[in-house]
RNA sequence: GCGGGGGUUGCCGAGCCAGGAAAAGGCGCAGGGCUUAAGACCCUGUCCCGUAGGGGUCCGCGGGUUCAAAUCCCGCCCCCCGCACCA
C-alpha cells in the first residue's frame, strides 16, 4: 500500500524538468553530441545562428528544434552528426537596444521584461552592444541547454570575434578578387534629422512604403529651361499634348548643369539625390502658361497650361499631358477650355487648348474604344479634376493597358507591348540624356520614430555584391537543380528568386561587424558576412581550444584549407602554424563539408538562404556547395502573431520551465508541417503534457513484465509496430516532423489504447522500439526509460529498422473485422431495448467470389464494372461497393481471414465490452438479415 | 501588379499529386465509467433524420468529365506571405 501511494504520487507530480536536467547533464559530461571525424559517413546539418537582440523565443524554437530531431534521427541512423551553433550580432539593432536601454525607454523596458523575461535590474545594465551580446549569449546557450539540442558547443561563437572577422575579411578579398564586388549608387529610406538610412521597426508611419521610381522627361523651352516632367508611363510620351504646372510658385534650381523648374518640395528632394543642386531663384508659374515646350522624344512644342490636381510635393511637381490615356489629363484639359476666367488670367488662348486632341497611342486587343480616357471618364461621370473617382480611373487603364497594350504605329516602338515598351523609352531617355530618374515613397508620409519626415536618398559610391551578374546567377541556378529543396514548391520559389536577385549594397556607415578590408569606413552589413559561416564552425572548434589565434588567420590558410591552394609551407610560415595544424584543420573541414542540410524559417528565402547559396557557389569548388535546404513557418501564440520589440513573446526558456522540454518539442513538431505556421495554444500544449505522461506510465507499467506467449493479438500489435516505424521514417526522410511525431506518438498510443482494452498483456514487446522511435522528439524521458533497463544512451541507439516479416497483414485485418463488428454491433444495440442476447451469422462462402473478381481485375474501376454486371450480387448492389473498396484498402487478405475463427476468439471480449450474451450462431439469425451479410461483415441479430 | 502558398466537418489540421467511407489525428463540447471528490485515465457521441448496422446533405462559389469528385478540367471569389539592402 505504501509502495503504491508513492508510485501513485510521483507519478501525479512526476516532473519532467527533474528528468530533463539529468539527462542534459549525462550528455554533457559524456560529451556524446561532441563530433569529430572518423571513418563513419558525416551528417552536418546547420540552422541559421540566431540574432541576439533578444531571447531565444517559440519560432526560434520552432527552427531549431526540428533541426535537432533531425541531427538526433540521423545519428540513430548511424551517421557522424555535426549540429553546431553560434551566434550573430552584426548589423545595428544591438547598438539599437542599448541606446534605448541607456535612455531607459519605457517600452523596451517593458517588453524585454514582460516578454523576454529579462529581470529588470539585469536589463538595466544591458547599454552597451557588448553587455548585450554577453547576456543574450549565455541565455540563448542555457535555453538550447534546456530543451536538450544535441549541439557541439565546442563551436560556438560570435560574429564579433576577432577570428571571425579574420574570416570575413578573407571571404570578401576574394569575392573582390573575381569581381563580385562592385561600387555603385542606390536609393534608400533616409532620416535627415538622424542623418541615417531608417529600417522598418524605425519608423512611426509608413512602413508600408516602398520606394518608387519615376521617370523624369526633360521638355525643354525654347530660353534652354528644362521642365522635368515626371510620369511613371514614359511610354506615353508619344502622346503629350501639353504639360501642366500648379498656378504657384515654382524654384528655378541648377541641377548637375542643367536650369530645372522644379516645386519647392522637389527642390528639397532633390538634394539628397546625388547630385549638384543649386536654387538660383524663385518663379511663378504663371509666367510660362501659354509658352511652349519641346517635347525630347518627338520634338513636338507644347504649351504649358494650369492645373489644379498636380501636386507639387509628389515627384518634381511638373507634370507631362497625355489626355487620351491618362483621365487626370483628360478631364482637366476640358475643364480648362471652359474655364473662362482661368484663361483669362493667365492669358491664354482659348483656341488653343481646344486644338489640343488626345493622341491615341496604345490599343487593346479586342476592345474597341477610340479615347480610352474620354470613355472611362464618361462611364464613370467625372467631369472635375479633384473629383478623387480620377484615381480609380488611372488605375482601371493603366492595369488594362500595361497587361494587355500594344504600341501604335505613332510611336517608336509599333506593335511592342505597353510593359516592354516602357521600360525601352526608359532606357532611351536616360541613354541619351533626354531624362533622369526621380525617386519618391509610394505611401506618404514617411515619418521616422523621431519625428522627422524621411526622404529617399541616393547613397553614392557605396560597395556592392554583384549578384546580378549572368554568370554567377547561371552557376547557382544549376546548382539549385541538383539540391533538394523540402518542401519541394520552393525549389520554383528559389528559382525566380534567384533571376528576381538585384545587386544588393554590402556595406554600412552603422553597426557592429567587420570593415570591408580596403575601404575601412565601411561595414561589411549583417546578411551579407553570415553566408557562409558553416564553414567556420570548423575554424570555431580550433580557436576555441587555443590552437587557432587571430594572427594565424592569415588569408592563405583560409585558401589553403578550404580550396586547397598554395602548400601547407608557404602557409606554415605565413601564418606561424605548425603544418600538422593547419592539415588537421584541412582535414576536418573536408570531412564535414558540404552542408548536407541548411533548415531555416521561411523568412530566409528571399535573402540569406540565396546569399548562402551564391556565395558558396562563388568561392568553393563545386563538392562543397549545399546539398539542401529546408524550409519552415512561424509560430503564433494563441492565434496572435509574435513580436520580439512589441510582444506578445513566448520565450524557449520559459516555455520549457513552464511545460518541459519534451513537451515542447513534440508540440511544436506536431503542431504544423513544413511551411505552414504553427500555433501555439497553451490548451493543447497540456493536453500533450497529459499524453506524454501517459506514455511515461505506461512504460513504465509494463517495461518489466515478463514477455508470455504471443499471440494474434501481440502479431497485431507488432504489426502495427513495424507500421509506425516505417511511417516515421518515411516522414523524416521528408522532414515531415508533424507526419512522423503523428506516426511514433499519437497513432501508436491508439493502437496501444486498442491493444490493453482487447486485455493484450505483452505490451513489452514493442517498448524497446517505441522508446528508440520517439527518441529524436522527445529524447529525456525516452532515454530515461531506456536507461530502466539499459546501460547505454539511446541517443546512441540504432533507430528501429522496419521489418517486413514482423507485418502480419491477417492480424491486422482481424483486429479491423472486430472493431468494426464491435461498432456495429452496438450500434444496432441502440436501437433495441434491453438487449440480452447478440447473435452473430458469416456470409455465404459463395459470396467470396466478388473478392476473387477484384482481385483478378486488380484496379477498383474494373472489379465494380464486372461485379455489378454480374446477376448473381444484384440483390447486394448495396453492401458491394463498401465491401470492394475494403479489399483495395485493407488489402485481399481481408476475405481469406476465417471469420468464424476470429470472432469465436473475441467472444470474450464482446461480451465484456456490451455486457451482453454473444453467440456465434447462423441458426438464430433470422433468413433475410443473412442474406445481406458479406464476407467482413456478418449479419447481427439482437434479442 | 509580379511571384509563392492556401480556402475541408465548432476550432486546429490530414486527405487532393496516384478519383471510390461524413472524411485521420489533436483540441473543444456532451454523456457514461473510475473516484469520497477534483484532476488524470478509459469508453461513447459530437452535420441532419432514423426504435437494426440505414438514409440524406457536405469539403470557398459556379460549371464540366466520370458508374463514382474534397480529389481531375474550366471560370469566378476570397485569404496569407515575399518584393530587399533589414535581421
Amino acid at each position: 500500500m505504501i509502495n503504491f501511494l508513492f508510485t501513485f504520487s510521483t507519478l501525479i507530480h512526476m516532473d519532467f524538468r527533474e528528468i530533463e536536467e539529468k539527462w542534459q547533464k549525462r550528455w554533457e559530461e559524456s560529451g556524446i553530441f561532441q563530433a569529430d571525424p572518423d571513418n563513419r559517413e558525416k551528417f552536418f546539418i546547420t540552422i541559421p545562428y540566431p540574432y541576439l537582440n533578444g531571447n531565444l523565443h517559440a519560432g526560434h524554437t520552432r527552427t531549431f528544434t526540428i533541426g535537432d530531431a533531425v541531427a538526433r534521427y540521423k545519428r540513430m541512423l548511424g551517421y557522424n552528426v555535426l549540429f553546431p551553433m553560434g551566434f550573430h550580432v552584426t548589423g545595428t539593432p544591438i547598438i539599437g537596444l542599448a541606446e534605448l536601454i541607456q535612455k531607459r525607454d519605457e517600452r523596451t523596458i517593458r517588453v524585454y521584461t514582460q516578454y523576454h523575461n529579462v529581470p529588470e535590474d539585469v536589463l538595466l545594465t544591458l547599454t552597451t552592444p557588448e553587455r548585450i551580446v554577453e547576456y543574450f549569449s549565455k541565455e540563448a546557450e542555457r535555453a538550447m541547454r534546456m530543451i536538450g539540442y544535441s549541439i557541439d558547443w565546442r563551436r560556438k561563437f560570435t560574429t564579433m570575434d576577432e577570428c571571425y572577422q579574420k574570416f570575413i575579411e578573407w571571404q570578401y578579398w576574394r569575392l573582390k578578387e573575381k569581381g563580385l564586388i562592385v561600387k555603385g549608387s542606390h536609393p534608400v529610406r533616409f532620416c535627415p534629422n538622424d542623418n541615417n538610412p531608417v529600417e522598418d521597426h524605425d519608423l512611426l508611419m509608413g512602413e508600408e512604403a516602398t520606394i518608387v521610381e519615376y521617370t523624369v522627361i526633360k521638355f525643354k523651352s525654347e530660353d534652354g529651361v528644362i521642365f522635368p516632367c515626371a510620369t511613371l508611363r514614359p511610354e506615353t510620351v508619344f502622346g503629350v499634348t501639353n504639360i501642366w504646372l500648379k498656378p504657384t510658385k515654382y524654384v528655378l534650381a541648377k541641377v548637375n548643369g542643367e536650369m530645372w523648374i522644379v516645386s519647392f518640395e522637389a527642390f528639397e528632394k532633390l538634394k539628397y539625390f546625388d547630385k549638384k543642386v543649386e536654387k538660383l531663384g524663385e518663379i511663378d508659374a504663371k509666367e510660362y502658361f501659354g509658352r511652349f515646350v519641346e517635347n525630347p522624344v518627338t520634338k513636338e512644342k507644347v504649351p504649358i497650361l494650369p492645373a489644379e490636381f498636380v501636386d507639387t510635393d509628389n515627384a518634381t511637381g511638373v507634370v507631362m499631358s497625355v489626355p487620351a490615356h491618362a483621365p487626370y489629363d483628360y478631364v482637366a484639359l476640358k475643364q480648362l477650355a471652359k474655364d473662362e476666367e482661368t484663361l483669362k488670367k493667365y492669358g491664354i488662348d482659348r483656341k488653343l487648348v481646344e486644338s489640343l486632341k488626345p493622341i491615341v497611342l496604345i490599343k487593346i486587343e479586342d476592345e474597341d474604344y477610340e479615347v480610352p480616357a474620354n470613355e472611362i471618364v464618361e462611364v464613370m461621370g467625372i467631369s472635375d479634376q479633384k473629383d478623387e473617382a480620377l484615381e480609380k480611373a488611372t488605375k482601371i487603364i493603366y492595369k488594362k493597358e500595361y497587361h494587355k497594350g500594344v504600341m501604335l504605329e505613332n510611336t517608336f516602338f509599333p506593335n511592342i507591348p505597353v510593359a516592354e515598351a516602357k521600360d525601352k523609352v526608359h532606357d532611351y531617355l536616360i541613354k541619351n540624356n533626354l531624362g533622369d530618374v526621380f525617386y519618391e515613397f509610394s505611401e506618404k508620409p514617411v515619418v521616422c520614430r523621431c519625428g522627422t519626415k524621411c526622404v529617399v536618398k541616393v547613397v553614392k559610391d557605396q560597395w556592392f555584391i554583384n549578384y546580378s551578374n549572368e554568370e554567377w546567377k547561371r552557376k547557382v541556378l544549376e546548382h539549385l537543380e541538383r539540391m533538394t529543396i523540402i518542401p519541394d514548391y520552393y525549389k520554383k520559389e528559389f528559382r525566380n528568386k534567384i533571376e528576381w536577385l538585384k545587386d544588393k549594397a554590402c556595406a554600412r556607415r552603422k553597426g557592429l561587424g567587420t570593415r570591408i578590408p580596403w575601404d575601412k569606413e565601411w561595414l561589411i552589413e549583417s546578411l551579407s558576412d553570415s553566408t557562409i559561416y558553416m564553414s567556420y564552425y570548423v575554424i570555431a572548434k580550433f580557436v576555441n581550444s587555443g590552437k587557432l589565434k587571430p594572427e594565424n588567420l592569415v588569408p592563405e590558410f583560409f585558401d589553403y584549407v578550404f580550396l586547397s591552394k598554395g602548400s601547407v609551407e608557404e602557409v606554415a610560415k605565413k601564418s606561424g602554424l605548425s603544418k600538422e595544424v593547419i592539415e588537421e584543420v584541412k582535414r576536418e573541414f573536408e570531412y564535414w563539408y558540404p552542408v548536407d542540410l541548411r533548415s531555416s524559417g521561411k523568412d530566409l528565402v528571399a535573402n540569406h538562404l540565396l546569399f548562402f547559396l551564391f556565395h558558396h557557389v562563388a568561392l568553393f569548388p563545386e563538392k562543397y556547395w549545399p546539398k539542401a535546404i529546408a524550409v519552415n513557418g512561424y509560430v503564433s501564440l494563441e492565434g496572435q502573431k509574435m513580436s520580439k520589440s512589441k510582444g506578445p513573446l513566448l520565450t524557449m526558456k520559459k516555455a520549457v520551465e513552464e511545460f518541459g522540454a519534451d513537451v515542447t518539442r513534440l508540440y511544436i513538431l506536431h503542431a504544423a508541417e513544413y511551411d505552414s505556421d504553427a500555433d501555439w495554444r497553451r490548451k493543447d500544449v497540456e493536453g500533450l503534457a497529459n499524453n506524454l505522461r501517459r506514455f511515461y506510465e505506461i512504460v513504465k507499467e509494463n517495461y518489466f513484465k515478463e514477455p508470455k506467449e504471443v499471440t494474434t493479438l501481440d502479431k497485431w500489435l507488432i504489426s502495427r509496430m513495424q507500421k509506425a516505424i516505417k511511417e516515421t521514417r518515411d516522414a523524416m526522410e521528408k522532414l515531415q516532423t508533424r507526419r512522423a511525431v503523428n506516426a511514433a506518438f499519437f497513432e501508436l498510443m491508439n493502437d496501444v489504447r486498442w491493444y490493453l482494452r482487447r486485455g493484450g498483456r505483452n505490451l513489452v514487446l514493442i517498448l524497446d522500439d517505441w522508446i528508440k522511435l520517439l527518441a529524436p522528439f522527445a529524447p529525456h524521458i525516452c532515454e530515461e526509460l531506456w536507461s530502466l533497463k539499459h546501460d547505454s544512451f539511446v541517443s546512441l541507439e540504432r533507430y528501429p529498422e522496419y521489418d517486413e516479416s514482423k507485418v502480419d497483414e491477417k492480424a491486422e485485418v482481424a483486429e479491423n473485422y472486430i472493431r468494426t463488428l464491435l461498432r456495429d454491433i452496438s450500434e444496432i444495440m441502440k436501437f433495441v431495448k434491453d438487449a440480452k442476447e447478440v447473435y452473430i451469422a458469416v456470409a455465404e462462402d459463395w459470396k467470396r467470389e466478388v473478392a476473387k473478381i477484384a482481385k483478378q481485375t486488380g484496379n477498383m474501376k474494373e472489379a465494380m464494372k464486372v461485379i455489378m454486371s454480374d446477376e448473381r450480387f444484384k440483390d447486394l448492389k448495396k453492401e458491394i461497393p463498401s465491401f470492394v473498396k475494403r479489399l483495395f484498402k485493407e488489402g485481399f487478405d481481408f476475405y481469406e481471414i476465417d471469420e468464424r475463427k476470429v470472432i469465436s476468439e473475441a467472444i470474450e471480449f464482446f461480451e465484456k465490452e456490451l455486457r451482453v450474451k454473444v453467440y456465434l450462431d447462423e441458426s438464430k439469425v433470422p433468413e433475410e438479415k443473412r442474406k445481406a451479410a458479406m464476407p467482413g461483415k456478418p449479419a447481427i441479430y439482437v434479442v
